[in-house]
DNA sequence: CAAAATGTTACCTAATTAGCTAACTTTGAT
DNA sequence: ATCAAAGTTAGCTAATTAGGTAACATTTTG
């Protein structure tokens, strides 16, 4: 069964245009619109972004890849802690926020 | 002892700018460089721009005022699908994220 | 095809959040 | 100053994450 999550933004088509600075330090902004089952989605693509294997970014970030297979394919909540964690030490990223409100 | 959070950016400035429209359903956003420390401060301005106490905003979210306290000082982590809670439930809001990377 | 690497699932345990109640403190209004 | 409302803190318990190991499955490579 293939179990490749299908992005409903691709991440790749952001890089793409970005490439002709290659070798300098570029900064990447990635952002999805956030439903629960698109997290595990982002943090694959990120992740394979660096070419990194799941036991690969389990080691930087202090765990298995046990669990980084759990939180891609989005079989436990995550404490925000974790997050930055993996986020942070493992991916070398910033984790931000934003939150829509409707006034009335 | 003073509690109140010291916003390094405020919010209402950005709310300000759109009371022109007053009457209409206006849709805001709220961004914050993320680190720890801040996200209670986030919730609890977004709470207050709704006139909510933390009581009012327990109650639309399922939990109670003791809580609520206890994110908005991050005496405590959170999980994601709680901090998804209250923005949703309890603000009427929407999440996202947004994540920053640095490629070589 | 076979072997190796990568990824997934299952199970158990320890640590932490979330829920609940009650007491205490601070703030605001009269 | 007093009273009421709002917010904070302290326990305790139950539910869930996170960590660890092992077995299984899938994908990739030779």
């Amino acid at each position: 069964m293939k179990k490749e999550h299908k992005h409903l933004t691709s991440f790749k088509s952001h890089l793409d245009q970005q490439y002709g600075q290659r070798g300098t330090i570029i900064r990447e902004e990635y952002e999805e619109g956030f439903e629960a089952f698109k997290l595990g989605a982002m943090l694959q693509e990120l992740r394979k972004e660096q070419g990194l294997t799941q036991e690969q970014l389990a080691l930087k970030c202090g765990t298995t890849k046990t669990y980084i297979s759990r939180i891609e394919n989005n079989a436990s909540d995550i404490r925000l802690s974790t997050l930055m964690r993996i986020i942070h030490e493992g991916l070398g990223g910033h984790l931000k926020f934003k939150v829509d409100i409707l006034l009335k």
